[in-house]
DNA sequence: GCATTCTGCTAACTAGAGCAAGCACAATGG
DNA sequence: CCATTGTGCTTGCTCTAGTTAGCAGAATGC
């Protein structure tokens, strides 16, 4: 009874806040963009209570993350049906993506795979 | 006001009860297949109270029915089909990568950030 | 020094999900 | 005619998700 993925709110909690320090939002920050308490919010972070369906869908609006991440981490959404070779799905967003020019592509590819250890042409 | 998929517990009662009846069950049969108490069940079905995803995915299970079904007709889930393509962010492919450590993500986080000069919060 | 304004957290409460027990009504059949 | 067994539903309760109000400490500035 370690880390099942089912009833393991610790894990989501510790996902929610690096998920919200990452985006530099303090607890109260956070919780007004989702619609919630604070206080609530540092329980959910800390493991203390276990969220709603409609809270998670509103902190990962908040958060500009899926809510099915969020489901997943949950628990109450089983692991995509059609996950990608997840090695790609990176790459393929920083490819896709308009906000970034070429240099900064070819940066972000490199940090990422020196993260994965992956040969960069796949 | 009419079927709105958000907040409307009617309609979700309206099909749970049809599966229920297509299956050939009584409330008790699938109160007890899904291990929720069978007055609960009626409730749900007639649209009284509001079940949590937990007590959905039991139903899900007990009606032989996807879980992601029942999530979208209770609105907590969007109609998915397949192909994501609009909100694809670097973003959320950077959360969701499993062969990242949560330093690596925040870390590449904040150089995606600084290179598309998002404000963290938004 | 001491206000102010952040940060996160604790305490006390309210509302509603979900439960066990029991009711009313039909249909069986002894 | 009554007992049994099935159906769905009502009542009253417990427990916890989620709230508002307020606290202790760190960082700013007067």
């Amino acid at each position: 009874m370690s880390r099942n993925p089912l009833n393991d709110l610790a894990g989501l909690g510790d996902y929610l806040r690096e998920q919200r320090l990452s985006h530099r939002l303090s607890l109260r920050q956070l919780s007004e963009l989702a619609g919630i308490s604070n206080p609530y919010l540092s329980q959910i972070e800390r493991g203390l209570k276990r969220p709603s369906a409609e809270i998670l869908q509103q902190l990962a609006k908040g958060l500009e993350v899926s809510a099915e991440t969020l489901y997943v981490k949950a628990g109450i959404l089983e692991h995509h049906p059609e996950a990608e070779s997840t090695t790609s799905t990176v790459r393929d967003a920083i490819a896709a993506d308009p906000n970034l020019t070429d240099r900064q592509r070819a940066t972000l590819l490199d940090i990422y795979e020196s993260f994965t250890g992956a040969d960069p042409q796949r």
